[in-house]
RNA sequence: GGCGACGUGGCCAAGUGGUAAGGCAAGGGUCUGCAAAACCCUGACCACGGGUUCGAAUCCCGUCGUCGCCUCCA
């Protein structure tokens, strides 16, 4: 079996093959970084992320490319408004998406270019184009002279007639045809501006990115990524733009994700109904958003709501509820429940292959990896011993690391000074037993939480044992405020993280 | 107006020609001192109307609805 990948360029799914064998090159249009991200900016890194991820799975050696637009009209817009310059500005966007991005359990690309950095690179293809007759020049600025290609629109399915139809192409006398778009554009006072044969001015966006896949990618690369409302005009026109200078097809393979939504509508900002991940991450863990995303298909939307929020961080629980270890007092499953366990174990990884492999289907993944989760549990319950379960949790670790969530990192120890309070209040409680008197005063010496833990859930057993049960509702309670779970079992008792 | 996507059980959602994955919620049960968790059981004829086919959620046509792009946008 090979992977499959939708290709918005032919509009199929087709078996993918990389241009080098074991390589892969992938470039995903980033954020322009005028305001905070939001999470519809990190759905689109978090699609991307779980492609790279599977292609490394898979054996790729993955070349990934993603970019940050630090100049435009937005940028200057923004900093002039505030007072600031726009590349300071930028600059603290960009920091603080790459602090998201860590963040959110995103692994770093190999390269984030920026636009301000590839502008000797720019400004050569502009010439260039200019040389071959693909732009022109017009009072300092730089078009794209689109009449030229035969096949421009060929993502997008536009023709340029139909585009005549649309009524909201701006008249621009100075342009040979409406649809020619900048690619340098000349700079007005005070603007950010570098020196280039046709004056001073800045480069246009879509040039941005094919400077970029040029100079850090190659003229020919595997993957091209973003949002699938860049596919125009942005991606129509690094098209455009980049085979005209290479003569040779520029991505093979387009992947778009879908929007995300809010109240019905794409998420943005100029529509004001956003959440920005800094508010997300502030509520909800990282994973969470991960699971939405996962949940879906990537290419289409997904509409975000307090329900679905919840319902991804209940399904975390249920993937959380896997790893959990045996029950205390485990002894030991029958042969029959660890043959199963093991069966399925083996067969999650070539089921979630299966599923990876058809565009990244990575519900029909976590499917498979609910189906795991089930069996391991159900080997907890017959009494499996860590040792046992371990071979099975591993493999769910694997493949929802593959995934790229973490499953595992939420742990952390619980506060010592406050279970101290505890123990001492039942130690007031528990005056003359005599027989949990040494644990107590075992209890009291521990200095860490998790070691506490273990003390205080030997003094439950005990407490349990003597059919305290007002005192052992009352210790529960207690830990519950803490948002420590206690489980009992025939065995004796754990504790998690609720 | 042009191009495109989508409409599957209460909610999220996979499946795109052979008789409906998974998660959440709900109800019942097992276990438990109680609880929680876990485990078991229970539910859909796939927007609507035609058509093609031995057979369609899955293909074609139409209708209704929702969304995206056509301007900056992940």
């Amino acid at each position: 079996m090979a992977l499959r990948i939708y290709n918005t360029l032919t509009r199929r799914t087709e078996e993918f093959t990389p241009l080098e064998p074991g390589m892969v090159s992938m470039y995903v249009c980033g954020p322009t970084v005028y305001a905070s991200a939001h999470i519809g900016h990190a759905m689109s890194s978090l699609v991307f992320d779980v492609a790279r991820r599977y292609l490394e799975y898979r054996g790729y050696d993955v070349r990934h490319a993603m970019n940050y637009t630090d100049v435009d009209d937005k940028i200057i817009q923004a900093a002039s408004g505030e007072g600031s310059d726009p590349t300071s500005l930028a600059e603290h966007y960009i920091e603080e998406y790459a602090q998201h991005l860590q963040e959110l359990n995103v692994l770093p690309a190999t390269v984030y270019p920026r636009a301000t950095q590839e502008i000797d690179n720019i400004i050569e293809m502009v010439a260039r184009m200019l040389e071959q007759g693909a732009a022109y020049v017009a009072e300092g600025d730089v078009y794209y002279r689109v009449e030229r290609d035969e096949d421009y629109g060929k993502l997008s399915g536009r023709k340029l007639e139909d585009m005549h139809a649309g009524a909201r192409i701006e008249v621009d006398d100075r342009k040979e045809h409406p649809m020619d778009f900048a690619v340098w554009k000349a700079a007005k006072p005070g603007e950010p501006a570098w020196e280039s044969p046709w004056g001073p001015g800045r480069p246009g966006w879509h040039i941005e990115c094919s400077a970029m896949v040029f100079a850090h990618l190659g003229e020919q690369i595997d993957i091209h990524g973003g949002g699938n409302d860049l596919i125009f005009p942005h991606h129509e026109n690094e098209i455009a733009q980049s085979e005209s200078l290479s003569g040779k097809p520029f991505a093979q393979v387009w992947m778009h994700n879908g929007m995300m939504q809010l109240s019905g509508e794409k998420m943005s900002k100029s529509l004001g109904n956003l959440i920005t991940i800094r508010e997300f991450l502030e509520k909800h863990s990282a994973d969470a958003l991960r699971m939405m995303v996962l949940n879906t298909s990537y290419r289409h939307p997904l509409t975000y709501s307090d329900e679905v929020v919840e319902q991804a961080e209940r399904a975390l629980d249920r993937l959380r509820s896997g790893l959990r270890p045996a029950l205390p007092g485990a002894a030991g499953a029958a042969a029959e429940a660890l043959a199963a366990l093991q069966a399925r174990a083996e067969a999650a990884q070539p089921a979630f292959v299966a599923a990876m492999d058809d565009d990244f289907n990575s519900a029909a993944a976590l499917a498979v990896l609910f189906d795991l989760v089930r069996q391991i549990n159900l080997a907890r319950d017959a009494g499996a011993t860590d040792a046992e379960l371990e071979p099975a949790q591993a493999v769910l670790l694997e493949l929802s690391g593959v995934l790229g969530l973490r499953l595992k990192d939420a742990e952390r120890e619980p506060e010592a000074a406050a279970l101290h309070a505890l123990v001492d209040e039942l130690a007031g409680e528990l005056d003359g037993q005599t027989e949990l008197a040494a644990v107590l005063q075992a209890a009291r010496s521990e200095q860490s939480g998790a070691a506490l833990m273990v003390r205080l859930l030997e003094l439950r057993k005990g407490i349990r044992e003597q059919k305290l049960w007002a005192l052992s509702d009352k210790m529960r309670d207690r830990l519950a405020e803490q948002g420590i779970l206690v489980e009992d079992s025939a065995g004796g008792s754990s504790w998690r993280w609720g």
